[in-house]
DNA sequence: CAGATATAATGGACAGTGTCCACATTGAGC
DNA sequence: GCTCAATGTGGACACTGTCCATTATATCTG
């Protein structure tokens, strides 16, 4: 029996040389295969060829390592996404291209939740912290994170004149939750285990909701709400994911 | 210092009397308070006043405990939104009645969420368990689940002329995703800590997006899906949740 | 009413987890 | 070449789920 892998083997050195990354690398494939509760400290520092107590050396804490895991998935997300950008049909029309880009954003989420379940189940998992948001560790190839790459194609909306610029505000919210909610039926619920065909039919059916939705007039948003105690606007610029 | 509850109380009699009732209760309470991973076999056994080995004799494994929990969350969600269609207003129109009783589903279906994130986060934590859906254990007072009330109130889409029979077939599911979606937003995600108005003029908003995705064309879904590997209707009327 | 039996609760144990502490090892800079 | 801060180790504790054998008792039977 050789042995299994390079982290897996006893290493020769008494340090690891990169045990911070060598432990993420590890959590990814336990987020990947069983979600993030299957991110484990003492396994992770298994795979990696360490004692578990090392770890702490790197991560303050298994929270800590996984939301790194946490932002390694939302980047890959950010990635799947760029990548249905990517494979657009060059257009000169603005408004089709506006069209098909928040389609592309929308397919890439959900293909990503049905490829990736334990990534994206890892991403949404919900430990804490609220700050933090638009880092680099989340995004794309782009430096966008998945939420500014919807951000920007609502952005393309606007300037195709297919959205008033005064109901922009919100409509992202809109567009996740759709897409967002699909992909939690489909990897969890009662759409868990759909083919790929009757997928990508709801996921359209899903799509052009979306797309009247903003097209349609709608209540706005107000930009100044009023004054109470309950006022706390999401600042969605910031991309807070 | 009195005995702080009966079910903490050390009890005389050797029996519990309904132990199987008082895990179910403290572990409700558990998910209430910190969500589905704050169940636990031993604090449950605890809160009920009995050695932690006790509750194998009622629950076959803390999964089967969650579970149970699980299905009282999805009826307490149930009941909310029978809370939100009994107090619809009384009407002779049948279309107006069906858009406010889809809109009850919605708002009842997400103000649950806001009220109740841990339960509704135990309700759609993914344990296992693909069968068992229609169970009255997840149901409300009407005896429907959440899944079928939604399923109702676009039977009434229909019967109002609001929704073509043949498109009726996966209606659920955008309404579904879109509502659900935004629960997640707002208890977990990006909109977090929204204010009450806030996030009703969002939920407004989310809501006129179904309507209009509901009653314009859209793609129909086949009834017979072409013949492949990849095909398992979701059988909406089974109302799996 | 007394004894048998099934049911319910206990006690002890084991493996697995996160995390703290004290200690050992070693690469890098003086 | 020595020092030292950084890194990895060993041992420990509290907590979890769950298995096993044992004890207690409500109920059924004679």
């Amino acid at each position: 029996m050789s042995q299994k892998s390079a982290t897996t083997a006893k290493r020769s050195t008494y340090r690891h040389g990169d045990l911070a990354r060598a432990l993420l690398d590890a959590a990814i494939d336990l987020a990947r295969a069983g979600g993030p509760e299957a991110v484990t400290m003492r396994e992770a520092t298994r795979r990696a060829g360490v004692v578990p107590n090392a770890a702490y050396r790197h991560y303050a804490s298994r929270n800590a390592l996984l939301q790194a895991v946490r932002s390694a998935a939302l980047a890959a997300l950010a990635v799947a996404i760029e990548g249905q950008l990517a494979r657009l049909p060059a257009t000169h029309d603005p408004a089709a291209l506006a069209r098909a880009s928040l389609r592309a954003v929308g397919t890439g989420y959900v293909e990503f939740a049905c490829a990736e379940p334990g990534l994206f189940r890892t991403a949404f998992s919900v430990p804490d912290q609220l700050k933090g948001a638009a880092v680099p560790e989340k995004a794309g190839k782009t430096g966008l994170n998945p939420f500014q790459l919807l951000g920007a194609a609502l952005d393309c909306f606007v300037d195709a004149g297919l959205l008033p610029r005064q109901r922009r505000l919100g409509a992202d919210y809109l567009a996740w939750s759709a897409v967002h909610g699909l992909s939690m039926l489909i990897i969890d619920g009662p759409l868990r285990g759909l083919g790929g065909n009757q997928r990508k039919l709801v996921l359209q059916n899903l799509l052009d909701m979306v797309e009247r939705g903003l097209s349609e007039p709608a209540r706005s948003l107000p930009n100044q709400a009023p004054a109470s105690a309950e006022n706390l606007p999401p600042d969605p610029g910031r991309g807070t994911v």
